[in-house]
RNA sequence: GCCCGGAUGGUGGAAUGGUAGACACGAAGGACUUAAAAUCCUUUGGCUUCACGGCUGUGCGGGUUCAAGUCCCGCUUCGGGUACCA
């Protein structure tokens, strides 16, 4: 009997969709182990080949651990909402609603086909109203929130107000947009607008007029991590700043907790640095300078404050509140004009352009420490949204400020001894202090820590951190999102009940804006509450849906909350993770913020959601070329085309095999090429490659179907996972596919030779089991470690092995069998039942390796001198130290090499090496 | 600029400081076959030798060590992230 993988892979998908093999269930008799996949937006190309490879990885994963007797939570969904369907909407007028079900419906044949173990009963759909209101409900839930800086978690906006009416806002502790200050006595005599408008102030998800990144092009504004360098993530468009205002959540005020968090999962190295860099810790100062011949003064952030007596200027941002204060009346036209310059340049064009700018405002502020006067500046490098928005100049020991001093002539003062700032700045906190009153001869690290103590005591700054991390716009003028559950009455944002959740997306009749310029949702009928008050017509952004997910999959069906007590408190939190570092600083940042809040509110029993998280690598492309003679419609292979003038043209992957290019094929894939003539090598077009995005320009998309109908999915799983180490990015290769296919019909010649079952009882001797449990023993290893590309290997050399031993033992093969399941299900399914087990191979146990058959009873020792190996020795493998350096030693080839020298020393490590220096 | 990760045969890639190149692809030769496919066997880093063998070899230059692809220092180069963040 032959492999035949199409009739095997078929049957056991069949079988165990029929026998509900991958339900899970609360079961507290046993271990839970919580895999996830980053799930899927589903755009309407389908999968390539380069998707499924972390889903493979966690699949391989959650098999293993049920095999190893632990309860597997394994789901799927979909992140449904998004823009790609939208802007299809806009296009064709096809509802996204519609295109998103067709994308899913095709997600999930593609799935399927490769044999994944999730649990589909626990699907869940962002766009759905039964997932959606949960997250409308979060939303409210933050908006009922502030945050207690003091206490570093959130707390009820009741309680806040509870201390207005006792206290105001002497003693508060929270985050907020701006400093208010208030008496209880004046909360108490304001209106309820102005009550509610002041509490906007402090909520965790508020509404406030701000700066954002608008997009013109999407028509909507977006969050900081879906603009890069200008311009738009997604499309690519220019994005500018502008002020709206916008719904936001005060994912800031988390951001210590956010950084603590990370000390206590596992996540990769390059992940958790991108996370603190994108949260941007720093320690400073902040310091009061006081302005000349005026009653004023203004705070600057620095986080070197040792530098203090090399200020020679200060500069303020240009949209800086400060700027209207300090300009004088002699500026006043210069300063007008540089703020109306600034203004209009987009934030791309600033970034482009980094020309130095600036103007002076007129005023004199007075060092702090040394009583020197100080021109102010303001110039456009400096940001209005970081810090104060104000910095004082050290043009000695900062880049920025050497440019900005050198173009404007301002005075440059070297405060570290030895440093040479006439070519440029000297920027490492590095060095002996000089010209620095107090902190003369001190290291630069001592004289920050002395600086910073010195201004507290005397009262002119405080140490202060800052932090990068900015809160997320949640604002979208887009249709296809989650509606708020917010409703406008005299203006004045106010939540639904919970009872009227889920508010449901309305129909609309075109997916544009309105004339008015409203966001679609503009359009809809009937907008409002019952009470006729008119509904929030902004929806929420791509990353509302993805940031519980996880927890609802532990409960999907509920409809009493979002996650029960019961199935939070058994599935707790995902023990693995895996998915691309595309999400990096958004989807792991929002979903970690978010659930910490539910954490606060005692709703999520675990601080952190991601336990441990792995990145796959992205599969790149591998595109094949053909090339044609100038002018001609004659193509000539890859080592011959030296001696022609050609054009090197995409060529389609799916129709090369190993670089070598189906002519016929080639002929039919387009009408252009159909009289195309060859020049051939050995009879062969052989096709030039390279390594680039997999896009369907490039003519080198590669569809999993495809290699499943070919291979089939056993095939394709083991070759994805054999392609290189998982977080490791690699261009798909087709070639190499046939090794992995030829393996597993290996394999199957263990157990039938022609059409008869050669599998017998016999008891297996010490080389088959050593075999065996060598192999158990590395495949669990590399399973653990994620090395799935090494196991593969390791399958390949004991079935090579046994191949060669002729060994086909029921108690070998059936071992084998379990051990590559979590790779190969299909096949091992069959060989299972093969073998006369009746129930599924998932539910195995995992075979556990004995050291006893692993011991060796002679080693084979590289005698080496000076480090070069020069023959083999072979002892047996308890013989002592001593005793192998005797007889090394007296060897006739050691006498050879050792040509009458006596050795200067001899290493033995025991069971290794020998090493003998001349 | 800063942070992180790489660089090993024709190719993908293996190697707790201990025989570099496992495993696989490709290639070459052979067996079976009328032929092809499939399958099986042999060879396969480079140079050198009839051969035994020898020399050389993990991006470059140093170093530590009995022993370095692996550790340390300094470069080159390719990816990824991030940025007038004070």
């Amino acid at each position: 009997m032959e492999y035949n993988f199409r009739e095997i892979e078929q049957k056991w998908q069949s079988f165990w969709k029929n026998n509900n093999t991958y339900k899970t269930e609360i079961d507290q008799l046993k271990p839970k182990y919580y895999v996830l996949d980053m799930f899927p937006y589903p755009s309407g190309a389908g999968l390539h080949v380069g998707h499924p490879l972390g889903y493979i990885a966690s699949d391989i994963f959650s098999r293993y651990k049920r095999l190893k007797g632990f309860n597997v939570l394994h789901p799927m969904g979909y992140d449904a909402y998004g823009l790609p369907a939208e802007q299809y909407a806009i296009q064709t007028g096809q509802h996204p609603a519609v295109t998103t079900k067709k994308n899913i419906a095709r997600y999930r044949e593609q799935l399927d086909k490769i044999g994944f173990c999730y649990d589909w009963n626990r699907e869940i759909r962002t766009c759905e109203p039964d997932y959606y209101r949960w997250t409308q409900w979060a939303f409210i839930q933050m908006f009922n929130h502030y945050f207690n800086t003091k206490l570093q978690k959130a707390q009820s906006i009741e309680s806040l107000v509870k201390i207005f009416e006792t206290n105001g806002t002497a003693e508060i502790h929270t985050s907020c947009t701006e400093e208010l200050n208030f008496t209880a006595g004046e909360w108490k005599s304001k209106t309820e607008k102005e009550q509610q408008e002041i509490l906007l102030n402090y909520r965790i998800a508020y509404l406030a007029d701000l700066k954002v990144n608008w997009c013109s092009a999407l028509g909507t504004v977006l969050a900081n991590d879906e603009v890069s360098e200008g311009v738009s993530v997604r499309g690519g468009h220019p994005v500018e700043q502008r002020v709206m205002r916008q719904w936001s959540l005060r994912v800031s005020s988390y951001a210590q907790r956010l950084l603590d968090g990370l000390n206590t999962i596992e996540w990769t190295e390059s992940l958790t640095e991108t996370q603190k860099n994108w949260i941007g810790r720093s320690e400073g100062a902040e310091m009061t300078f006081n302005i000349k011949d005026r009653d004023f003064n203004f705070e600057v952030f620095t986080t070197r404050a040792d530098t203090i007596y090399g200020v020679t200027f200060m500069v303020l941002a240009p949209e800086s509140e400060l700027v209207k204060q300090l300009t004088t009346v002699e500026q006043a036209t210069a300063v007008e004009n540089y703020v109306a310059a600034t203004k209009k340049r987009t934030e791309r064009e600033r970034i482009a352009d980094r020309r130095v700018s600036g103007v002076f405002s007129g005023s004199y502020a007075i060092n702090p420490v040394s009583g020197t006067e100080i021109p102010i500046w303001i110039s456009d490098y400096v940001l209005a949204g970081y810090g104060t928005g104000a910095i004082m100049a050290v043009p000695a020991h900062d880049s920025r400020d050497y440019a900005f001093a050198k173009y404007f002539n301002l005075p440059v003062i070297a405060l570290i001894e030895g440093c040479d700032v006439s070519e440029e700045s000297f920027d490492a906190k590095e060095g002996i202090m000089m010209n620095s009153g107090f902190l003369n001869g001190l290291t630069v690290k001592e004289a920050i820590q002395k600086a910073k103590e010195y201004i507290s005591e005397k009262g002119i700054g405080r140490v202060k951190v800052n932090f990068r991390l900015r809160d997320a716009i949640f604002s979208r003028q887009r249709y296809w999102g989650e509606p708020f559950p917010v409703y406008y009455k005299d203006e004045l944002p106010y939540m639904l009940d919970e009872s009227k959740l889920p508010l449901e997306l309305p129909e609309i009749d075109k997916f544009l804006p309105t004339e008015k310029g409203e966001p679609p949702l503009g359009r809809a009928q009937n907008w409002e509450t019952e009470d006729h008050f008119p509904l929030e017509l902004n929806t929420m952004p791509g990353f509302a849906g993805s940031s519980a997910y996880y927890l609802r999959y532990m409960d999907p069906k509920n409809d009493k909350a979002l996650v029960s007590k019961e199935a939070n408190q058994y599935w707790r939190s995902v023990d693995l993770y895996i998915g691309g570092t595309e999400h990096a600083t958004g989807h792991l940042v929002y979903s970690r913020f978010w659930n910490k809040f539910l954490f606060d509110l005692g709703l999520v029993c675990e601080d952190e959601p991601f336990k441990k998280l792995v990145n796959q690598g992205m599969i790149q492309g591998r595109s094949n070329f053909v090339y044609r003679i100038k002018d001609t419609n004659t193509f000539v292979s890859l080592n011959l085309k030296d001696q022609y003038e050609t054009t090197a043209i995409h060529v389609d992957v799916n129709i090369v095999s190993n670089d070598v290019l189906d002519t016929e094929k080639f002929k039919n894939w387009n009408p252009e090429y159909k009289n195309a003539e060859f020049v051939l090598e050995d009879g062969k077009y052989h096709c030039g490659w390279a390594v680039e995005k997999m896009s369907k320009s490039m003519y080198n998309v590669v569809n999993p179907d495809d290699i499943v109908e070919k291979y089939g999915a056993d095939t394709l799983r083991l070759y994805e996972m054999f392609l290189g180490p998982l977080e490791q990015s690699k261009p798909w290769d087709t070639n190499g596919i046939d090794g992995v296919h030829r393996f597993l019909k290996k394999l199957w010649t263990l157990f039938y030779k022609e059409d008869t079952l050669i599998v017998n009882n016999e008891t297996p001797g010490a080389e088959e089991l050593k075999i065996l449990h060598k192999t158990i023993k590395k495949v669990t290893f590399d399973i653990e470690n994620f090395s799935y590309n090494t196991s593969v290997s390791a399958f390949m050399i004991c079935v090579n092995e046994l191949f060669t031993l002729k060994c086909s033992k029921k108690q070998i093969l059936e071992p084998l069998t379990i051990l590559i399941a979590p790779f190969a299900p299909h096949i091992a399914e069959e060989l299972y039942h093969i073998l006369g087990n009746e129930d599924t191979v998932c539910d195995a146990v995992f075979p556990i390796c004995d050291e006893e058959y692993l011991k060796e009873t002679a080693v084979k020792y590289p005698i080496s001198f000076n480090g070069k190996v020069r023959f083999m020795l072979e002892l047996p493998a308890d013989m002592s130290k001593e005793d192998v350096e005797r007889i090394a030693m007296a060897n006739e080839q050691t006498l050879k090499y050792l040509e009458g020298k006596s050795p200067k020393k001899v290493i033995i490590v025991q069971g290794k090496i020998v090493n003998i220096v001349l």
